[in-house]
DNA sequence: CGAATCCTTGAGAGATGTCAAGCATGGTGG
DNA sequence: CCACCATGCTTGACATCTCTCAAGGATTCG
């Protein structure tokens, strides 16, 4: 999509010096952990959450191979959410002031990340819109969608069949709902006959149809970076 | 907060050199339009929101002087979002090449930028935490804290009383709830003590406990920027 | 094999939406 | 200056959606 010079490369190598493995469940960070430090994912996926004072909990996102992990420590002196493991994950972590050499010494990478930063940004957004205007059973498929085509971004050989790899009880936590409806909904996409289920496995039956209920939109579509910076 | 050098005031300064007024109720940009612009908001308040198929109305974000608008057209060809002026506005518009250059030449804004951006986030992802997992009374709260907040940013005189400035059915749409349901909840905070109101105008009575009925949390506070690049 | 988790289903409760009507307010044209 | 209209607010009755609680079945892991 763009085309890196070999220094902006190697910049970006020099961020994943580092390896840390985390094992599913484990925890990277925790809501108001001091924390100067930021992540590039490796491997694996993760989720990014807050609790709130009633202990109930609210998935942000779900992260992925590629994804930056705990951006905000850019800004605040304690994390605003928590970062936790739902597979076996490889992390590289590097120090925040890295962030200011990178963009100091390279603008069109520090472009590139107000890109990502504001594809991230939609994606929020979508799933605000959802939370408050659309119903259970449209979030639910929605949140299917969303994982579905996140994983195909990293393994292009999965196509309408996939594994989910979330509890009923997380689906919940992403789209504002119990575990308990999120299984009605989930019956429910299968008796329209939109997605089938076997053993964690979900099945696209009617992708189009699944889609429309969702309220969906590709925010990895439409992009436009004709505006960067030419590469110096 | 952070002094920034002449040079880099003249940068920002240029940003903003040229004006174009709005109408209360005018649109900036509505949702797919295409446009390659991106805006500083100088006066007044706006909107950002999306309409969904059924024709309902998510309210993304309110927007004061100071706030960068459109910096989705960073990224998309077309809108994502529909801005509209809730006031009389005035806005400075620039093209977003304008943005390449300036993450060029000044790497310190850039970083600045960023934070502004993550500052945002935390705002957006507060705000979802509240839509899925908090009472209706709670989401109405928090909207009235968070206007107080803002607007006593621009207006330091501003205190426990304020025009809020939006109709019920504008709150009812940045919570996800129904123009009635907003009404009720605004009752219920009246009897509750908590807060009084008269032509327009919001008494907080209770500041603390409505900010715990809120789950408020300030996101302009506890910010550390000490990794930013020096000033060159 | 036993103990956790996770999933599934039913019945009833609670929160929020829908519809409908009336009231208040402010702006506007006659 | 007044009558009228559009917009927004308020309230009640009822419908619907989602949650809560509870119990049992399935699956995985040690």
């Amino acid at each position: 999509m763009v085309i890196l010079t070999p220094a902006e490369h190697r910049a970006l190598e020099r961020l994943e010096e580092r390896e840390r493995p985390l094992r599913r469940g484990g925890a990277l960070i925790r809501e108001n952990d001091r924390t100067t430090e930021m992540f590039v994912l490796r491997r694996g996926t993760m989720m990014s959450s807050v609790l709130l004072d009633d202990g109930s909990r609210q998935i942000l996102r779900f992260l992925f191979p590629g994804d930056m992990l705990a951006v905000s420590s850019l800004v605040y002196r304690e994390s605003p959410e928590t970062i936790t493991a739902l597979t076996d994950c490889v992390v590289c972590p590097f120090e925040r002031s890295a962030m200011a050499s990178l963009i100091r010494d390279h603008p069109r990478l520090a472009a590139l990340i107000m890109v990502y930063n504001q594809i991230e940004r939609a994606a929020l957004t979508d799933r605000l819109a959802a939370l408050g205007r659309t119903s259970a059973k449209a979030r639910v498929a929605a949140i299917l969608i969303e994982m579905r085509n996140r994983l195909r971004m990293m393994d292009k050989e999965i196509g309408a069949s996939f594994t989910l790899g979330l509890t009923q009880e997380e689906i919940g936590d992403a789209t504002g709902l119990t575990a308990v409806h999120v299984n009605r909904m989930l019956r429910q996409l299968e008796e329209d006959g939109l997605i089938a289920r076997e053993a964690g496995r979900v099945t696209f039956h009617n992708e189009r149809a699944l889609a429309r209920a969702a309220n969906y939109v590709d925010r990895y579509a439409g992009l436009d970076l004709s505006w960067l910076p030419s590469a110096s």
